[in-house]
DNA sequence: CCTTGCTTTTTAACCGTTCTAAGTTTATAA
DNA sequence: TTATAAACTTAGAACGGTTAAAAAGCAAGG
């Protein structure tokens, strides 16, 4: 693997294509569970001793400029990175913190007018508990019900 | 005025009603600007100087979870904190930093259940540029035509 | 008055992110 | 190629919003 793909994205892109941001934009399309900036730090570093942190802000706010990802922050703790550019809702779970992607459309367009302001992006954060997490607890649920567990 | 209102509605939240906690929540009620925690800091500061900011994320939090004030994390820089609790869309201008209340439905609604997720919340953050500053733009825009400007 | 528990205050720490300055790589032009 | 300029990367310090810890204050009940 030589990485042209992504040398020829980030051209049309109109960026340099450095082996950093090679490696940055294979690890965002390999992973597409919104990764942090610390998780690519961590998961490109890897197969890259000498990255520095610096450079996966720089080359994530470059990609960002260029189009090519979406910041959300749907948790004030740390900014996540999406490569699905398209604008669909994201969905976070309290209880694993997985942020998942939702096919759904926003409740309003880019491009609309809302109140006479011009709408130009749209992110839409839903919070809850994801099915995957729903599902254990049922199981925990029905698990304590067969012990003869009651309810005060 | 001796903040009544505010205690009555501290009490009915389970909360003690400090004198800390009538006023951020007084300054809550007349400041629907989405104030962040230093504005309501500053603000409550003038006529309490003995306020910590600390007090202000305590109070912050415990109004958030007695459900009476909303979190918005329309911009990574700092929270904002949104007294009227129903379900609606933010909006805010990469101009001026306002953030406007949008009166339409989320795309999804709290109690929906999507792709399984189960939504417990949900919140819609919408950018671009205000009816006020479009307004303005377009006046400057209008002045430097009448003047002859030509685009190259 | 004394105790108990909650709140406020101050101060320090935390942590994601940005800045700075130096060094390295890449593009451009002779 | 070689020289030069421009762009990019790096390490480390700094920044700023937020949280934590510890001490002091305060209200309610015995």
């Amino acid at each position: 693997m030589n990485h042209q793909e992504e040398s020829t994205r980030l051209r049309k892109l109109g960026l340099i294509p450095t082996i950093q941001r090679v490696a940055v934009l294979e690890y965002l399309e390999e992973n597409l569970v919104h990764p942090t900036a610390d998780e690519v730090y961590q998961g490109v570093k890897d197969g890259f001793p000498s990255l520095s942190k610096a450079t996966v802000y720089n080359v994530l706010d470059a990609l960002k400029r260029a189009g090519a990802i979406r910041e959300l922050t749907i948790a004030r703790q740390a900014a996540r990175y999406d490569i699905r550019t398209s604008a669909h809702p994201h969905f976070m779970c309290r209880v694993c913190g997985r942020v998942y992607d939702v096919d759904l459309p926003h409740a309003v367009q880019e491009g609309d007018v809302v109140d006479g302001h011009q709408v130009e992006s749209v992110q839409t954060y839903i919070y809850g508990v994801c099915a995957h997490c729903r599902e254990r607890e049922m199981k925990r649920n029905a698990v304590l019900e067969g012990q003869g567990e009651e309810h005060a």
